[in-house]
DNA sequence: GAAAATAGGTTTCGTGACGATACCATATTA
DNA sequence: TAATATGGTATCGTCACGAAACCTATTTTC
């Protein structure tokens, strides 16, 4: 199994860099950098207890100091909306704005990677989503990281009736859309 | 099949991150970025006709005028030997000195993977690599990139006796180490 | 309930990746 | 022999990135 494993390694960190330069080269249009399109990709998907500095640090794995700075960029340049947290002070929630959810709109990467896939069958495709998710969540714990995955699938998430969800963590309230965001306190069942 | 592709996609870019996390934590001790280690990693493998700062800037989808940098600083770190090729001195060959390649083994990110990787079973793992090696060729097919692959699955390499092969393509004798590494020129079977 | 400790963010500084452009030397073509 | 192409380097400006200092709001401690 020696051999895969490296292979698999190879094989991820190959695609990495296309993806990356795939993103440098859509970004250039904007200006942005590949991290920068990684932030407003996830506070686009983040939940409430997810869409602050502190949450996207975690998220990419830098440092509060660097993310700080990306988000100043970002927010200059008018796609991230920024307000202070009522209930604590020092928080800081994060938003895209509408320029933002423009750029999300035109900026993406997914089509070309569904034509690159479009020839693999969906069981195959599904096995190596599988895999590859195992993968993940086992380097994650073993790097003690946050697995940062969707309220569908976590352990917290409780059915009260058909559209009525509550989180057993924090005892809020989800409504059906915000069970499909991420949230940096996942725990995988 | 547009479900999986994305979430494909996603779990590519997560993998990715965590890469780029590791090799940060890895390089950080030696003072390299993951670009650096990458660029070790690659003159590492990379075969005679691939160990110049031109194969190596397509191989990470840079710029020349960026690698030729990062190549300095390796060069200043005493990682790297380059001298010019005396066919064509235009074109400057690249080395692992001794001391990088001391280094390429002691910052090994694989094990940490293996580990990772290590409860999923041969089948599945095949079926992954394969899926994501389609998906990658696809990806650079479409982007026009080269394909970077050993010499062991290249159309052009032509096995005369046990211990002696040919590149149907420069006409040289290659050696049976040579047929292990990364070919700028590679072209899939 | 004031002092100490902690936590979320920002600021500042130094290094160097990165793209763009200009540039240089060697090869190739006209 | 001149024009052009090719592999690489040098230079410049922007800004990612980590480290460390710092600020403010909250929590803990005694």
């Amino acid at each position: 199994m020696r051999k895969n494993a490296f292979t698999l390694l190879e094989l991820t960190e190959r695609l990495g860099n296309v993806i990356r330069a795939e993103m440098r080269r859509v970004g250039s249009t904007y200006r942005l950098h590949p991290v920068h399109l990684q932030a407003l990709s996830y506070l686009k998907q983040a939940n409430r207890y997810s869409n602050t500095p502190q949450a996207l640090t975690e998220y990419l794995g830098l440092t509060k100091g660097t993310v700080s700075q990306s988000l100043l960029l970002l927010y200059r340049k008018g796609l991230v909306a920024r307000y202070v947290d009522e209930a604590d002070k020092r928080v800081v929630r994060l938003k895209l704005s509408a320029a933002g959810k423009r750029l999300m709109k035109d900026a993406q990467l997914a089509p070309v990677w569904q034509t690159a896939a479009a020839n693999v069958s969906p069981a195959r495709v599904k096995t190596t989503v599988l895999v590859l998710l195992e993968t993940l969540r086992n380097l994650q714990a073993m790097q003690n990281e946050r697995p940062f995955g969707v309220c569908n699938t976590c352990v917290h998430l409780q059915r009260e009736s058909a559209r009525i969800y509550n989180c057993g963590l924090s005892g809020d309230r989800l409504a059906v859309p915000e069970t499909r965001q991420i949230c940096r306190l996942h725990t995988p069942q």
